[in-house]
DNA sequence: AGAATATATGAGAGCGCTCCCACAAAGAAA
DNA sequence: TTTCTTTGTGGGAGCGCTCTCATATATTCT
């Protein structure tokens, strides 16, 4: 049996909209009254009901967050654990909360309905990779608070993403420069926007250093440790001398791959990842990679959609984040040891 | 502008209460009434408003999930992805919602408070894993429906868990059935039930089986890959001839470890996992390991966490899952080595 | 047939809150 | 002083729903 307003107003012997001003930190209310009120409500654990204030006020203090089913694949990979945990962070201290809606495709329609039509959310953070994807739109056009983590494609919707396309193209472009000539890559899946722009910046790097592109030294991965693995696998015969893979996990696989087929790592071929995942520094060696920090994505997204709630309408909000290269032992540089000889 | 029950009431010609009746199936509404008041609700996408709902009826369909923090670190392993995929698949289907509580010290007061009085939850499941958790035991005393994910050390309340100690013992057991004499472990934190649980079953094995607990032979690890390494590193000294790991993804830091030093799986050393995560059997040499299935856990702390809130009180559900022994190739029994010579 | 029961629908109250407006008390301007 | 503002407080309406009760219609029993 929860405690209301009413009660507090009681006991303390005010009126229930003194006691809303002195919940809801309105002006207007002299000193006195509302350390006499405060008191009451400390003592007795008060916490407004959020079904009745949303029901009054319109607003929840509630956030969705959506996020790709399949992701006890996506998962074994820190990417999303660290992004909840950056969205969650950031919602505690700005007062918020979440709720999670992990998008199965056969629980899709409710899952949009409820979204959209409960009343119980101010406004929506969803991480789709997907080219495609059917939530994200039926927000856009119902005008819900949004925040993309990930660009979008064709919309023009608020997000936060890194410069997936010129990381991969910096990555390469390292590989290009210590010495390397047949760059492989180890794709994410080419229908994720991530995996789509990583590839992206791998071609035209290549492109731009007037490399041809060769089919047969890029393999699509899923980014999975073991998709890694098996991509790394069949990239061997082709012989790479490098090899950017487009995330850290895979890269792991990879790793896996050419210690059992006993090619040395950066000696015989040097590996660059991406993620700058904290399993990373720990590789043997330790990995050359991208960083990017899908923990303070989440939280600029909060921050982001909290904005968008309390200001209305504003132009869309589209937030790049520059990956920045962390070099580690995994890659050598062919002119260094010419040099070293 | 959301749609609600009067208006759909105006526009099929009946009353609130029976379109409020079609909507939550009730009985006593005729076929043909029903038809046309449900194509009218299908037409505009009607979807209750879950704060209204919540207000008259005290029920919302939302259940609240609290999971620790520093997930980051416990979430390379694939654990809590399945757990909430499990849990969040079996919402969908039950027709409930799910929040998520990241539990971060810092925020606990807030947590409690807003699990508790906002009114907003049906119900709440807690993965916690530490010995003390103020908040189950605030949940608890006030009679909060509540479901744990693993067993709780002094508390009478509902709980789904593995047979922690039982799976460990047989793991260990195992390991003394091989021919294997120096049997080492890497634990998990001590003040994690499961840890701590873990660890006992070894122990219990050990002495049913005549050994002596050697103190050199354990090494605690945190369920992280680089956890896993460090431990492995520490023990490889002691020269153990086998050695069960609390979690895989240790296990997958070991291997590390072990290739490093040019140590053979399992010719040289037998290596024993839990959790037969998906990357148990892409290891090298593939993991033998303990099964168990955070998704199912997941789904049934949903189940029985439905049956509380709609049975009310009923004798707390202890629903302890055995887990089962997955041979694979990282154990060699010795026996059969001497025979095979 | 009339009375008793079963079935279908509507009206009203109220869940706990916010917000608007009314009004009292106090201070500033005339 | 009177008038006009400012500040602090209370009362009422209403957010969209569920639920109980009253009423109307259909079905069964004597």
């Amino acid at each position: 049996m929860p405690i209301t307003l009413e009660e507090i107003a009681k006991l303390s012997g005010v009126s229930r909209s003194t006691v809303s001003r002195v919940v809801n930190g309105h002006e207007n209310v002299r000193e006195e009254t509302r350390k006499k009120v405060q008191s009451v409500i400390d003592e007795l654990n008060f916490q407004p009901n959020i079904a009745a204030r949303s029901l009054a006020a319109g607003k929840t203090g509630i956030m969705g967050l959506v996020i790709p089913a399949g992701v006890s694949a996506l998962f074994s990979d820190p990417y999303f654990p660290q992004l909840i945990q950056g969205i969650s962070s950031a919602c505690n201290k700005r007062d918020y909360s979440m709720m999670l809606w992990v998008d199965e495709p056969n629980y899709r329609l409710r899952t949009i309905r409820q979204l959209l039509y409960s009343g119980l959310l101010d406004g929506v953070i969803i991480s789709s990779m997907l080219m495609e994807d059917p939530i994200i739109k039926s927000l856009y056009e119902r005008h819900m608070p949004l925040v993309l983590i990930g660009r979008h494609p064709e919309l023009n919707v608020n997000y936060i993403d890194v410069n997936n396309q010129a990381a991969a193209n910096k990555a390469t472009s390292f590989l290009i420069n210590c010495g390397c000539s047949r760059i492989a890559t180890i794709t994410g899946p080419i229908n994720m926007i991530a995996g789509y722009d990583r590839y992206q910046g791998y071609c035209t790097a290549l492109d731009q250093h007037g490399f041809d592109l060769d089919n047969s030294l890029v393999a699509e991965g899923d980014f999975t440790e073991v998709g890694g693995y098996d991509a790394m696998k069949q990239l061997i015969p082709q012989k790479p001398d490098s090899v950017f893979i487009a995330n850290d996990t895979m890269a792991m696989g990879a790793l896996r791959a050419l210690h059992e087929a006993g090619i040395r790592v950066p000696e015989d071929i040097s590996i660059i990842g991406f993620d700058d995942s904290p399993i990373a520094p720990h590789a043997t060696p330790p990995l050359t990679t991208m960083r990017q920090s899908p923990y303070d994505m989440g939280c600029e997204a909060v921050n982001t959609l909290i904005e968008i709630i309390n200001n209305q309408v504003r132009p869309p909000q589209q937030i790049v984040i520059e990956s920045e290269l962390v070099i580690r032992e995994s890659c050598l540089s062919k002119e260094f040891v010419k040099e070293a000889i």
